[in-house]
DNA sequence: TGATCCCTTTAGGTATACCTAAATCAGGTC
DNA sequence: GACCTGATTTAGGTATACCTAAAGGGATCA
């Protein structure tokens, strides 16, 4: 597999902080599909770079300056994911792909995107054109 | 700077090969901002892929294999731009995030959108949508 | 033919994300 | 309070894309 960003753990550590509290090593680790003792080494890593605040043996949670970067990257997520969507990609593979997507798009273009996804939720013809489209790509 | 992927070095030579009739060290390398000595160790992976033929000294032309993943990459890439540019990304800026994005999108999720760009491009009322939407968010 | 010059390659080293195996810790049990 | 057990960390090694410095090839020109 390719290798993992400091994004990528950093949206694995916010999931796991939201759902349990904290991000223990073993559960970044098996969500990654990494061993444990990569996350602990970039665990480490992130500490060093003041994203994370980590104690030995008992995980890891987000720091301010982790939290904006984590929030960035769940926004840009929503907004690609919902522009996929309504271009008619199958949710599924939108949401893997937004995954991808969303760590090598500029901050500039996401905004376009979030754009026409107002746009389209907003005005009356909008949903009109969108559900022609997809009956006529189905 | 990141670190390159076999498809940038790929659409590099494609590129040097379609204007000067081969890719020669050198340019590759400066194209992508790496050293020389850098490139020539990636075509020689490349070679052994069998996705360029390589000769020492002299440079590197695609293969078969070589030439459809190029043209694949060609065609994600320009269907890309297509689409930011119709959600109005300014057109240098599109390019650079089709850049990255094209080695990153699953392939049935560009045929969506290729489908979303046919469509806008051939239904009379698409077009006029577009245009609302441009000048609404300008 | 031999010297020169530019480009390319080879040699050897760095950084980083990953791994396996072994050591360490913490919490529950006897 | 000593012991087990499962999770975590440390130690040490691999792969790979990059680098610098030095060696080598090829074309041109005297």
């Amino acid at each position: 597999m390719r290798r993992k960003t400091i994004e990528e753990y950093i949206e694995t550590i916010a999931l796991l902080e939201e759902r349990e509290g904290r991000a223990q090593t073993g559960a970044i680790a098996s969500n990654m599909g990494v061993k444990p003792p990569s996350a602990t080494e970039m665990l480490q890593k992130l500490e060093q770079a003041g994203l994370i605040h980590y104690e030995s043996y008992d995980g890891a949670v987000l720091t301010g300056p982790g939290r904006r970067l984590a929030d960035e990257l769940t926004e840009k997520h929503r907004t690609i994911t919902d522009l996929l969507d309504i271009l008619g990609v199958e949710h599924g593979q939108a949401d893997l792909d937004a995954c991808q997507i969303e760590h090598h798009v500029s901050a500039g273009t996401v905004e376009r995107l979030a754009d026409f996804v107002e746009f389209v939720g907003s005005d009356e013809a909008a949903g009109e054109f969108v559900r022609r489209f997809r009956s006529r790509y189905r």
